[in-house]
DNA sequence: TTAGAAACATTCGTGTACGAATGTTTCTAA
DNA sequence: TTAGAAACATTCGTACACGAATGTTTCTAA
């Protein structure tokens, strides 16, 4: 697709009724004047804000230290977790073990961890990190920002215990229903 | 990649320290035991966990709706703000315009949005909801989980703003940096 | 023992997601 | 006026991310 490139002066959308025309500045609420259910929106926000600075952090792991967060998260549960199975990597991580998969391949094309079959039950594969991986893993930074990895810990202890708890609580509600990446789950109806 | 299948029983990685073999239940700690700098760590999950059911909770809306989650926040923002540029609606939904064009791409061959290149600047290339467009924008659910923001109504207000604003705190610890996709950045030092 | 279920890893198809590079068009200053 | 900057949308390359489908291997019950 995107291959219709040749579109020139549409006319045929009579879409234009609220909103004149005129894109006038269109940001004038932000974090402010929130119009309906208020802290939806404002929630729906804030983590697509946190996902994108995350997804930029990423970038600039990738850049500094040849690796995304998403392969440092992998290579930090192997660091403290030993060699594990993909699936229970996965769950380590919570990630589809589809997912996992496409991470352990780079991984392994940059030699920072190799996959074994297991002799016993050869339908299992035990991904262990390397020597190159386990250096990696110990200078590379916080796979969150050290901006905030920083900020947290000079931040109140109470301020810290809001933080985690409202996430917490945040995860417990989206959960509710099923996603089974979840090990064990041991954290009760919702708590809090 | 992933061409190399032909791995079998390798031999040839002396990793193996600690963590003897014996995979042992690997999850038993979950929510509790945790180790090191506690807060930071679940703090990190419990963000791995959203996005994860964020994602999920897209595809089921996929399913069910024929719309994924960004592309119903695309299309609400555009019915909520009218016809906008690329480059606006990026920063509305919180997005790199790079993105929001395979997104407009697709909600386009759905006939749900419509371009039209600007005749007065035509750098420009308007983006504007189709009827269909509205219709489904006005009865698909919440781009949250439903349960969510149920969920999220029945709970005590000060709750709700517990969580908002802990959200909003993370978001500006980790903007604090960069991030130049806010809209005008209104919200002060750090406030809360 | 043997057919089917179950557990695994993997592939496949699709849709984000981003930055860098590209191509137009418009603006701006010499 | 005209060269270069700036504003836009888009393409390109890469990496996630997921579920469904696939292929092996092992388990399990008839």
């Amino acid at each position: 697709m995107r291959k219709t490139k040749g579109f020139e002066d549409g006319k045929e959308n009579p879409e234009k009724k609220e909103a004149s025309s005129t894109p006038r500045d269109v940001f004038s609420e932000g974090t402010a004047m929130i119009p309906k259910n208020s802290y939806e929106l404002r929630i729906i926000q804030s983590l697509r804000r946190i996902i994108r600075a995350i997804e930029i952090h990423s970038r600039k792991l990738a850049q500094k230290h040849q690796i995304t967060g998403p392969q440092l998260g992998c290579l930090l549960a192997l660091l403290e977790e030993g060699p594990l199975l993909g699936t229970h990597l996965a769950k380590k991580v919570y990630l589809s073990p589809s997912t996992v998969v496409g991470i352990i391949d780079r991984l392994e094309e940059k030699g920072l961890v190799a996959r074994e079959r297991s002799p016993s039950d050869r339908r299992q594969v035990q991904v262990s990190i390397s020597e190159a991986g386990r250096q990696i893993a110990a200078n590379a930074p916080s796979p969150l920002q050290d901006r905030l990895s920083e900020a947290l810990k000079n931040l109140p202890e109470l301020e810290q215990v809001s933080i985690t708890l409202a996430l917490e609580k945040v995860v417990d509600l989206m959960e509710a229903g099923r996603i089974d990446a979840s090990p064990v789950l041991e954290t009760g109806p919702i708590g809090l």
